[in-house]
Parts: C-alpha cells; structure tokens; sequence
RNA sequence: AGCGGUAUCGUCUAGUGGUUAGGACGGGAGAUUCUCAUUCUCCAAACAGGGGUUCAAUUCCCCUUACCGCCGCCA
C-alpha cells in the first residue's frame, strides 16, 4: 500500500475558521491513525484577498491546536513549494498536456458575453451551463480574437474527457464518509482552468497541487462535493491516479445558517481570545461527526487519532452548540495545573497589580476562584476585591445585605472580634465557624451572617471561599472595609 | 429552477430487522456548602410524515416534507 498522505489547504483570506480546524483536525487524525503525513499547503491564488497576517494566524492557529504539519511552507518538504503563489510556473505546463491532447481548448468569450449566456439562461428558468461556443474555433478565428488583444483563458471539455474514461455520462465515486456519489456529467458546463491572466482557477490548481504533492486521501468539506466530479475527470485526462474522497458534513450555526460574526466567535484565534483552550475547542469539535468507540469523550487528540475510523464519521452537518463547548472548557480548566492556569490566567489580569499578591497568595487566589470558571476570561470580574484598599460595592449587596439591621450588627461584632484573630486561613476557618455558631444560637443563619461579611470585604453577595479572601486581604485591609461598610448605620 | 446530500431527545451522538432506543451537553427536582459555583442522586426529553418489503421495521426500498450544499475567469 503506497503512503497515505493528507493534507489541509486553507486559502489565507481569513482566520483559520473553526470549520477548518475540524477539517485539519480530520485530515490529522487520519494520517496519524495511518502512520501518513500531513501537510498544509497555503492556497493564495487570489492575490486580492490574501495577506500575511492570515498567514501567520492560520500558522498559529493550527500550531496551537497541536495539529502539526510534517510538511508545509515553513518546514519545507520534498514536493515543495507549499505556497501556491510560489508555484505558478507549474500549472500552465499541465493546462498545455490537457490542450494538447485535447480535454482542454481556449476561450475567447468575454465577461460581458459570458454575462449574456447567463441572463438568457435565466430568463428560461434553466441552469446556466457554458455553451462551449469556443470548443471549435479555428485557428483563424483565435487569431482574429488575439489581435482584438483578447486573452484566452483555458476551459476544461468536461464531455470529452467523460467519454473517454466512463461509458455513460454518469460519473460516481466512493466517498469514505458518504458513500457512493454521483452525477451526470452532461449537467456540468466546462469550466475554467486557467484564467485569462495565466493564474490557474482553484479547481485545476488543487488538483495539480495534490497530484504532485503525491496526496492519497483527501478530507474536506461537503460544499466540495460538486467540485469533486470536475476533478476527478481532470485526474483522469492527466492520466494520474485518483485519489480517495471523504467529505464531511457542514458546521452550521444554531439557526442552521452558516457559523458566521453574528454567532460570535468564528477564528480559532477568537476563540483563544476569549479565554478557550485550545485543547477543549479541538476535543469539542471532534465530537462534531466523531464519537468515542468507548463512550469517553474528554479525550486528548492523541487518544482520538488511535480510536478515529474515517468510514464511521457521521455524513450529516452539526450545529455548533456553545453549551458543550462552555462545559468543555470548565471541565478542561479544572483539570489544569495550578501552575499552567495561573500562567493562562495572566493575559486576562492585566487590569489589576499582580504585585500586590505573593505568588502564594496568586496561587490561592486562583486556587479559590478557578471553579466556576467557564472561559479564562471570566477571572477577570471573579477578582477585583483581591486588590487595592477598598472595594466598590455592588447595589444589590449593599441594599439587600449592608443595609440591614443584622448585617450591621454583624460587622460590628466581626469588626471586634478579628481584631484579636490572626489572619491564616486555618485558624480563620475556625474563627468564623465560632462565629457563625454565635449567630446561629441568636438565630441568625450562617449564611446571613457570612453574607455581612461577604459584602462588606467582596462588594458582593457571591464569590470565592470567605476563609481564603480574609486571609489574602490580610487583617488590616479586612478591618478596614469592614469599617467603611458599617460606618453609615453606626452614625444613627 | 436544476443537481447532489442529510434526516434518532432542544443540541452532539450510540444502536438494532424483534432493545425498557443508550450516553453527553443543556433543562427540571433534590442532597452537600457561608454565597455563587462545584460535586453527587434522580427525572423529563427522540427514531420527520406516508407508502411498501417482512411474521416483525427506527433499522431495507420508494415518495413527500424539511434542512444543507453546489451551480464564478472565488477558494
């Protein structure tokens, strides 16, 4: 059996998308599964839309999602270069083999003429198929249309290369994930190869790049299918080997349209932005089409590659649902090392002074303030009342909390008491469990009597474990917004 | 319009010619806790519709419907 070889080919006119990490994540998945190579080829053909800063992100992007390439445009290869752009001198020398024996001719119609065909085509409610009204033109005519300094571009004669290899005008094909595909080749008009400025369409570009990239397997959407017939024939008339086929199914947004900027995030960088692992959104969107023989679904990429058969991913789309990912990726933080999070978790502190903490005291702030993590930015509004003096308090606890009569007795009774506590947590634990008891026989429920305190030091009426934020702030700094909290009631 | 594809709880999915149709997320209820959260327990929730084939169809076939994709000198 020759190598297995895949490959991902995004086209750098954006962020690597989500949709196509899934489809590198697939391609990868089945080269390791497969002991095959991966390669990532950059499809740049239309210089209009590309810039390098997508370059670089879609770099990043799938470097951080640990999908990595053992050939690419940085990392070299032996059928290189893995830059269209760079490889533009390639494709008309194949556009001429296809001229020459015949499954290719020149085309002189203009846009405007096209544009007509179209209209017409329209107007009778049919579909639009080239009329090949330049598949016979005689020398004399091409000359004619050159002089008039027309530029031919290069249309693949679908019909023609159909006839030669197939004995109908049925053309099928085995899809790993769809199975048995087919169309009528008679409904497909001749297409584009080389356009009239001598760059190669994509769909003859692709072809001689994965031709020569010696491609055995290729992974990639549901929206190529129809372009698969078209290339399959180009294979053919080149007299290369096919390749085998797998398309997935679409990511679709949860109004089933397409995941765009109105979902949200759509750019795996986005995504990281805001706080998500890379290594829960990879695990998520597995699970899109993909499902563990054994039940298990957190699993890392490795664990996925030993477990991943191509024919059994589902052939339907899947919607994108961020209730998953959301779960995912709390679970994933949970999971993480103290110290790794407390690394994550800087980009989003940036706001406060991290100075003002010990770094055992960072590593208990996050310690306590980890669990209801969702995304890693949400530390950022989880931590304010660890730093500075005071601490701004939020309406509803100083209304329904700081206002009260109770709240008020509390804090003056806490505001006296810990004065002669030290502030460790242990001994805080104990502390304020006497405390609480105190209240309690009084009446008082524990947690009335921990809200006071909650709202004086926090501002809050929820948050992290009361021991560990006392004992982080320190006594002084406690004692103080203790007193400022119960300042006005103390003035009746 | 044409062509192609898809159809199991709200979502991601498992599964089978005969099953109490399973799991996960989300939802609901309860327990734990100083709050939120976590964790644990329990509950509700699906085979799109109609024809066949068959002793039997969620499973196989056909039709309908719905949804998605493609119809560029974009990729």
């Amino acid at each position: 059996m020759s190598e297995v070889r895949v490959r991902i080919a995004p086209s750098p006119s954006g962020n690597l998308h989500i949709g196509t990490a899934r489809t590198a994540l697939f391609n990868y998945l089945f080269a390791k599964k497969n002991n095959g190579k991966f390669v990532l080829r950059i499809e740049d053909t239309d210089a209009e839309r590309t810039s390098q800063a997508y370059i670089d992100n879609i770099f990043d992007s799938l470097k951080a999602l640990g999908l990595n390439w053992d050939e690419g445009p940085d990392v070299g290869g032996e059928y290189g270069p893995y830059t269209q752009s760079e490889r533009f001198d390639i494709y008309p020398k194949y556009a001429q083999i296809l001229l020459d024996k015949g499954f290719a001719y020149e085309c002189f119609c203009t846009p405007e003429e096209l544009e007509a065909e179209k209209a017409i085509a329209t107007q009778n409610k049919k579909p639009y198929v080239y009329t090949k009204r330049c598949e016979h033109l005689t020398e004399e005519e091409k000359e004619k249309f050159r002089k008039e300094g027309r530029k031919p571009a290069i249309r693949f004669n679908i019909s023609k290369a159909q006839r030669a290899f197939h004995d109908s005008s049925i053309l099928k094909f085995n899809d790993m994930v769809k199975g048995e595909l087919h169309v009528d080749t008679d409904l497909l008009g001749d297409f584009v190869i080389m356009k009239s400025n001598g760059t190669p369409t994509y769909n003859f570009a692709v072809v001689i790049d994965d031709m020569l990239m010696k491609i055995s397997h290729i992974i990639r959407g549901e929206d190529h299918i129809s372009n698969t017939f078209k290339q399959i024939l180009i294979y053919e008339a080149l007299g290369a080997e096919v390749p085998e086929f797998g398309h997935l199914g679409m990511i679709l947004a949860p109004d089933r349209s397409k995941l765009s900027k109105r979902h949200g995030a759509t750019a795996v960088s986005e995504f990281v932005e805001k706080g998500y692992l890379t290594e829960a959104l990879i695990n998520f969107v597995a699970l899109l089409g993909w499902s563990p023989s054994d039940g298990v679904e957190i699993k890392t990429v490795d664990e996925i590659a030993k477990d991943f058969r191509i024919h059994d991913v589902s052939s339907s789309n899947s919607i994108f649902e961020y209730d998953k990912l959301n779960w995912m990726n709390s679970h994933y933080i949970k999971m993480l090392d103290i110290e790794d999070l407390k690394e994550r978790l800087k980009p989003y502190l940036t706001k406060y002074d991290l100075s003002e903490l010990s770094d055992a005291q960072y590593t208990r702030m996050v310690e306590v303030t980890r669990e209801p993590l969702t995304i890693l930015s949400d530390i950022t509004d989880a931590v304010p009342y660890f730093f500075g003096e005071d601490v701004e308090i939020e309406p509803k606890a100083q209304t329904e909390v700081l206002d009260t009569e109770v709240a008020q007795d509390v804090l003056e009774e806490f505001a006296r008491q810990a004065q002669g506590w030290e502030f460790e947590e242990e001994n805080l634990h104990h502390k304020l469990e006497v405390f609480r008891g105190e209240y309690k026989e009084k009446g008082i429920k524990p947690k009335v009597t921990m809200w006071a305190i909650r709202a004086a030091v926090t501002g809050r009426t929820c948050g992290a474990d009361m021991t560990a934020i006392l004992a982080i702030l320190g006594k002084e700094r406690t004692l103080h917004r203790v007193r400022k909290a119960m300042k006005p009631a103390v003035k009746n």
